[in-house]
DNA sequence: TTGTATGCGTTATCAT
DNA sequence: ATGATAACGCATACAA
């Protein structure tokens, strides 16, 4: 007993008319009389008439739906943006398809291939910590899927773009460090070719010197996998914190960095604000209660999914080629508490 | 310049064949010579032939995809289960659709039929606080869709389901806290007639009843939605607190209400554990950095997600229909930590 | 206003 | 060993 929905022919049959004509009566076609029109509806209607989507789509061309690619599902900036880019999708009739990178640049390519390969209209991606290479993006992009990039950026140009003032961002929250008092301020950032980690640390710098305090290469640490082992970012705070230039503040510029320096204070038992102050990117929505609270740039993610999407459903609608491209760049959120008030 | 793909037609007439020789070719048919078979495969090799997916679905009447619908993804629980059901799904070489309720029961609803009518080939799901009608969930499963319930299980019986002891886990909780010298503990849960709760709150009364301590009716809450909205779980927390049998410990039965609670503690100035102890099922990963660090019922997010999909997918694939029903019921994870520890 | 025929890409069933 | 044809469900150009 399997799944039987009726067809366009059932009715057509069952109602002594051809399947072009309850087509039209269906698609609600001016050609079509009244009488047939309703009688085709209703009869449509009683029987919880569907049309096959898979059908549709080979005969469209298109297959209403869109996919996802990630690095990790399981992150709250994602998930957030997930939910914004399904709210989207739903409201404008599309399925959402997701993949995940796992960080890893194989991965990447493999799923983003996996996802052409199983003719998603468009693809909204974020690029793995690995990605350095786009060859693989810009090939699908050139034989005509239409994309839309989103938080980790990419750098050729004719692509829309939404992501957040990574550069402000770490500016306010690198100057608010500094107006608390921190003078000696590290900053531990995600691989270093990412968009968002330039963005980040170039505005991390500009705060430091337009206060006038100098830049100290052998502050800033980069982690090559987003933050997501533990060791790793212990390795790169061991060299902060035990060297020469043992810094007063850090600005944790990831949701998992920021949540494994707290860990690392905590294991090592250096207390938050007293000995480090302490200033995160973290979407977590509770931040507030952890102990300290944690000070935090909060990236709008949801909203972020949904312009994304907006963006990609726009394109993919439109029939002319896109000839405009956006770089939609959202304002963070920056929320001072506890882990940046000095005593 | 739409994304064309090459197809077998494209093959057939580069090569002089007919599409049925190309297509046996590929497929590497036994009734197809050796040369014919390398030229078909090495064209297609080279122009990078990948058979279209769309098509075979009509063909096949499947779609290689499965639709996951969850109350919300943007949820560390969820969202973790559905990190595992896109691995075993990326594995198996099939689909992830998403689709959420919001805790909504019309949303579940269409939500379900959206995805049935995009003919995913399954549907795994989770209920939504607001069901206690599962005729929707009855119906589509009736007309032969494969379906597998997890963590909020449903009540009829042919369905595989997969969920945590809910049961074990609350009496354990409960009984921590009693052995941590708590013996005034309230128990607030989820909408009363999800499984989960009732399961919850039956190992609480059993735990409650082995140590001889008495049940008060008025000791046990129920947030109708899923203790999503602050407000809900304030007013219930106000009549526990403020009331006559004022609990000397709380265990939370799901992840919004627990943080929900502690955020109740930290704006009405209630110190855990010195004045109420604090004991909560939550899946987020930071829990132990917490302010004081919270004690936690973990479920095994991950492990449901990958067990519901290979379920799914592996009732999917079997022809013959399926006659035993899987009930996996996983053990949760107790963590003791601070906010239990009573001075 | 309605019906007939064709095609989307693929495979299965017939031929040859 | 290979080719022609039909079918999956739908929409549409063309015919009537």
């Amino acid at each position: 007993m399997r799944f039987e929905a009726i067809t366009i022919k059932d009715i057509a049959l069952a109602l002594g008319l051809s399947t072009s004509t309850v087509s039209r009566a269906l698609r609600d076609s001016h050609e079509i009389s009244p009488e047939t029109k309703e009688k085709v509806l209703s009869y449509a209607k009683e029987n919880n008439y569907k049309p096959n989507p898979i059908a549709l789509s080979l005969k469209e061309k298109r297959s209403s739906s869109i996919g996802v690619l990630v690095s990790e599902i399981a992150n709250s900036f994602f998930s957030q943006a997930i939910n914004g880019i399904e709210s989207v999708a739903q409201e404008k009739g599309y399925n959402v398809i997701i993949a995940q990178s796992k960080e890893y640049f194989d991965r990447e390519v493999s799923s983003m291939q996996f996802l052409a390969s199983r003719s998603v209209d468009g693809i909204l991606f974020s690029v793995s910590a690995e990605t350095s290479d786009f060859t693989h993006i810009q090939q699908l992009y050139n034989r005509g899927m239409h994309m839309v990039s989103f938080d980790r950026t990419v750098s050729f140009g004719d692509i829309h773009k939404v992501s957040v003032d990574n550069f402000k961002a770490a500016y306010e929250a690198t100057t608010l460090l500094i107006n608390n008092g921190f003078n000696n301020i590290a900053c531990i950032a995600n691989a270093s070719f990412l968009s968002i980690t330039m963005e980040r640390v170039e505005g991390y710098k500009a705060a430091l010197k337009d206060h006038s305090i100098p830049i100290i290469e052998e502050n800033i640490g980069f982690c090559s996998h987003g933050g997501l082992i533990y060791e790793e970012v212990e390795e790169i705070l061991n060299k902060k914190m035990l060297g020469i230039h043992k810094p007063d503040a850090i600005l944790a510029c990831s949701d998992k960095i920021t949540t494994n320096t707290m860990r690392y204070c905590q294991v090592h038992k250096i207390s938050i604000p007293q000995e480090v102050g302490l200033l995160g990117f973290s979407n977590l929505d509770l931040t507030d209660l952890l102990s300290p609270s944690l000070s935090v740039v909060r990236q709008p993610a949801y909203e972020m999914g949904r312009i994304a999407a907006e963006l990609l459903i726009n394109q993919i609608a439109s029939k002319r080629p896109v000839t405009q491209f956006n770089n939609v760049v959202l304002p963070a959120e920056l929320h001072q508490r506890d882990s940046t008030r000095k005593k």
